[in-house]
DNA sequence: AATGAATGAGGATTCATTCAT
DNA sequence: TATGAATGAATCCTCATTCAT
């Protein structure tokens, strides 16, 4: 790992502890094991190093959803396939998750642009609606009755305040997609 | 409306341009028309101003889910009723919306706990899992498949990320609910 | 003196002794007997504070001109006269001539206008030169053969490095007018 | 160019931009095509640097003068020839004249030393005050009203505020001796 | 109850200089 | 000679909080 990902590990390490506003160079740097000046080297600014670990983050779950393997199944699979890697995903890393809850409901994060895989399969998804294969509702919404929903329970999950077996969770991912087919 | 709550009001209109960590007293107090000192007043510190802008939201919204007239209704009625006055609350108040997310998300918010208002319907829901009505899923997995997709969804609402007339809301609503009834 | 003129005052005594670039703002918050970060009440930087003492400096030069009773006097007085109030001027205030050196000759003094009260003497020998009684130079060439000698002068008295006795300045100031006059 | 002189002509050519506060050792190695590293081979600190640069435009100067020709000449063509030699120094190397008036203003430029050659300079036109060919000012004066005019015209030149043909020089470097001449 | 100037600790950022390679 | 990443002291500036009036 190069002297960059250190700090932006470093950074990720410190957030769910400090919060966005409460992250100082100083401990930054600590945690990184080097100095606060070379830090400057890597990044222009501490808001520099926030919007990097924005896009890292949106980029690696991009990845994470597999949307070349979702694009072979049936939109009903493609759906709960989906849910399922976002659920592993965010719980798979707890110091993420918490981060880009922290980021996307602060002023830091303002364009709300999907990033390309993502876009992917929202083109995917909307084909399904054309074919009568999902209800009508804007992408949007579909989003936030699926995978949104998965995200949220991996929160409660990392926070200790939900527990769930491989079973209920297919249960809970059956429930979600079920309910945006026609 | 006394001076109190003009403060909050004040720091209720500055969140959405300036965030959580981006409130400074002296904003608060030009918004508010006052001076930064007579705040100290009637808070002990700007975390108080916040913590008490938490405590007040969480209680109008607890009111305005009118549990006690949920408590008459069927169970899939009582969700479905629920999950619209959810909507219209954090449509009709963007402000405390955005507040709210940011909250939610900061550390200032430490105590997950659902309010009074909310605690008896938490009760009711419970008593219709329990009576074979709803799926068997923890309440916290039901309120993200339903109350919290209300709330994500007024979120993109206010963003002017979604427009959704009575009809497609009460789909929405309907398919949410209906995903968790047995 | 208001609180804005004694962080001004303490920055002007600090500059001979440490220059422009030596400027601290914790040396100028400790001369001017005050804190830091009130400085930030009165001036929004430091660049501002220097901005602001090179405006008031040169606003002062302009009245000590006494331009209004030049503009009464045959051309030659005029000159004389004006080197003369401007070599007192220089040495009176010794921090402000050293000051203006240093400022002048830095990347925070751009623009090179004359002030209102320069403007109008700029205009009285125009008119001079029009009516044939100075030679027929630049303005700016005027300037510095006449009115520039004297504040170099006066920064070498500053300095130690001249002294002048009345008889000898009457002298000076006037070989230098004579040199412009035809 | 070696090495040594590439990093002394980088700097000449950030001064006018940047000023004497405002030079980065970066800025430096970046102009001059090196490491910021390998500038301590060849002078111990910044400081150095600029020291170095203020003897080298100093004596430059001095040569420049040509003063043991100006010493086979009458009085008063030695000083007119001296204020020409001048001014065509400082408008031929501009960069070097705007880091002279730079430096002279600057805390790092103590001792009022003229080089050398300068006093041999200053022993002839002694002698010509002492012979009774020029007023009886001191040196100083007469530099003041001379050559001092002379750089501060090549600086106006330099920063285009002022345009003079061969003609007008010759009336203007006139002029400045024929005031010192008794 | 109210003001707003003042405080001063806290934190981001800079940059001359060093040193392992 | 040469590099450029690394250091860390120095400094600007911020801002919650206090307090004389």
């Amino acid at each position: 790992m190069n002297r960059r990902d250190e700090i932006l590990q470093a950074t990720l390490e410190l957030i769910p502890q400090h919060g966005l506003s409460g992250l100082r160079i100083s401990h930054i740097a600590e945690q990184a094991n080097c100095s606060p000046g070379i830090i400057y080297h890597y990044f222009d600014s501490k808001d520099e190093i926030i919007q990097s670990l924005g896009a890292m983050v949106s980029a690696e779950f991009g990845r994470a959803l597999q949307v070349d393997h979702l694009l072979t199944l049936t939109p009903f699979e493609r759906l709960k396939q989906g849910w399922l890697n976002t659920f592993t995903y965010f719980t798979t890393y707890p110091q993420k998750t918490l981060f880009l809850e922290q980021y996307k409901n602060s002023p830091y994060h303002t364009e709300e642009a999907w990033g390309p895989e993502l876009e992917k399969l929202v083109q995917a998804v909307s084909l399904d609606i054309a074919n009568g294969h999902l209800k009508d509702f804007p992408i949007t919404v579909l989003y936030n009755m699926t995978i949104n929903v998965a995200i949220s329970l991996a929160k409660q999950v990392i926070r200790g305040q939900l527990v769930a077996d491989d079973t209920m969770l297919d249960n809970i991912a059956t429930a979600c997609c079920q309910a945006i087919m026609v």
